[in-house]
DNA sequence: CCGTAGCATGTTGACGTGAACATGCGCCAG
DNA sequence: CTGGCGCATGTTCACGTCAACATGCTACGG
């Protein structure tokens, strides 16, 4: 009989000590051990300290899949994203990270599956959506409707930027209010009218932004170009501002977000239209690097750590209780700097 | 006796249907339903087909936790980061995310906990790694040493950009390459050294790009001035550039990242520098946006997307063969664009 | 002196899954 | 014709935890 072991003892074994070890040496039951690990006060300050000692020499943690499988939770938020790699989604991660953090919360990335999926994942795709108690989504409503992502039915979901889908709670950036004080802050210095370079028409952020820089233009009386339609990276912003750059008449374009914004200011610079002599431009979001730009731009600040945190808040309010919260709206605020002026020869007829 | 309910059906229960349910349902053992559910081979197609008819009549996903408590696996990644707000580590987040995904991995960021964290934590702040198969650390291994993380002895680990520490197995960019190439260029053009702005300290990545840049000065026989030390933010480059441009004797800089670079592109333009003519600048990473700075910076790219993808190559295979993978170094690039060009006076004596 | 309230602790069982082993059936070689 | 093999399918049980329900002890009032 060579073969008995201290249970989680020596090596081999890739499993980690369980309760019942901790129990074993510390000359308890394994309940106790559990209420000492979730922190319950009905226990002897003795036994508790005698528990901790032996959970240190183990080196015990508790299996949190045997606890999520006992209470149904998880004590994990998803997140649905479909790229990382915008400056705004970042920081709203970066945001949802520390709330839930302090909630105690983990946090799970839930990756959109690309379109280029064969057959296999059929049974695989929506696995990951299990083991979590809630999702906030950033990403656009209706984009979720095209993939094949299929959310449990019952699931407390909180959606970020793409209010308007009230089958779920939302937290949302007052986007018509930034846009609206970027065309008037534009108008205000004297610009006849405000040019836009929108975001993708699929996207509802983008479309906000534009709705309301038109009808901000409209209440002013101003005329309103059409607008040219990038998709939020600084080198299609280039390319827009090329064609804004050689059109003697603009004075004032207004860009749906900062990287676009980078794009048109080079795009200036290398037509020699000076900024802000002769044209003035505002962007959208209020990243750091702004400040930066040549020159620092006049930008439209989204805070996206409160939008991060509400939608922990909401998510985990409606996990924890049952019900949802009221849809919640963040404001936007004007950061002027250098990238603005009055025209050079204000429109006089 | 009308509390009696089909098991899992009608409304008020939190938890979803399980496997026995859709055993009931297709007429055949949990076992079968398993089965199916994980693609095994060995089952009837018609018994295939009535599971998954029941699977989906249900609406029935697998419990991940009572998964993960059989197995002992978790099918979950953990990523370790100080700051997701950093252009590199999103991007690699970004490619480590990917990658996973398609090894069918999930993702979950653990957060580093704040320093600020009271005794109540002892329970708990650990918990969160039990979850997950591996972990990946995007952050400097030696500040992992201050923070009270604790890595389950045993547990998987790749360390990316941040090697040396051979605890474990590192996925490293190769920072000397890129510090040497972007000196080089500079001095290739005719400049008689170069200046360079640094990261922290405290960084590795930082250091290693100042170690590889004072080298190829001395190899060059080129006067090395003491490195100005940034954050890495373009605040610090800015702040930096204006010391860097009032010495009229500058006339090259590389800085350790291109938001740093944007900084310093600020500054020289605020002091009426002309950027190349006057003073040419490196950056380091290769952020999209750099092409769009002004003038374009010339920059050393980075593969973030190949650094992720070895990482959780790397990662998974130690989980599933349990030994671990060499350690690798991935190559850097110098994209030359238009902030360099040969100095005004070239240095004649 | 007994009944009971209050507290620390123990015992039992179930959460949903999948590995290991068991069963039963058809088919082929000897 | 029969023994055994391969295959689809079923049965049993344990993974680690925690809720619910004991149990046993101390203390205190009537």
């Amino acid at each position: 009989m060579t073969t008995v072991t201290t249970p989680g003892a020596a090596a081999g074994r890739r499993r980690g000590p369980s309760m019942a070890d901790v129990a074993r040496l510390a000359g308890v039951s394994g309940q106790t051990v559990s209420r000492v690990s979730n922190g319950r006060t009905n226990v002897d300050a003795e036994t508790r300290a005698r528990v901790l000692a032996a959970m240190e020499e183990l080196g015990y943690r508790p299996n949190s899949a045997a606890r999520a499988l006992r209470t149904g939770r998880f004590r994990t938020i998803g997140v649905i994203m479909f790229t990382l790699s915008s400056f705004g989604n970042m920081r709203t991660l970066d945001a949802i990270a520390s709330a839930a953090e302090e909630a105690g919360y983990s946090l799970t990335l839930i990756p959109v599956p690309h379109p280029t999926r064969g057959e296999v994942s059929d049974a695989f795709q929506s696995l990951a959506d299990a083991a979590v108690d809630g999702v906030i989504i950033v990403i656009e409503a209706h984009l979720l409707d095209e993939s094949d992502v299929e959310l449990p039915p019952g699931l407390p979901v909180v959606i970020v930027d793409s209010a308007g889908d009230d089958r779920f709670t939302w937290v949302d950036t007052d986007q018509a209010l930034g846009a609206r004080l970027a065309t008037e802050h534009l108008l205000g210095l004297g610009h006849a009218t405000v040019r836009h370079v929108a975001g993708p028409d699929r996207s509802y952020s983008a479309t906000r932004r534009r709705e309301s820089w038109e009808a901000t233009l409209r209440a002013h009386g101003a005329v309103v170009h059409p607008p040219l339609v990038g998709d939020w990276s600084a080198e299609s912003g280039h390319e827009l501002g090329l064609e804004l750059a050689r059109d003697p008449d603009v004075t004032a374009i207004f860009v749906a977000n900062d990287q676009m914004a980078l794009g048109v200011l080079r795009a200036l610079h290398e037509c020699g239209r000076a900024v802000p002599a002769e044209v003035s431009v505002v962007g959208f979001d209020g990243m750091e690097e702004a400040a930066s730009f040549w020159p620092p731009l006049t930008t439209v600040r989204q805070f996206f750590g409160e939008v991060g945190r509400r939608s922990v808040e909401a998510l985990l309010h409606e996990v924890e209780s049952g019900d949802r919260r009221a849809p919640s709206v963040v404001a936007t605020e004007l950061v002027v700097r250098a990238s603005t002026a009055p025209p050079r020869r204000p429109v006089v007829e």
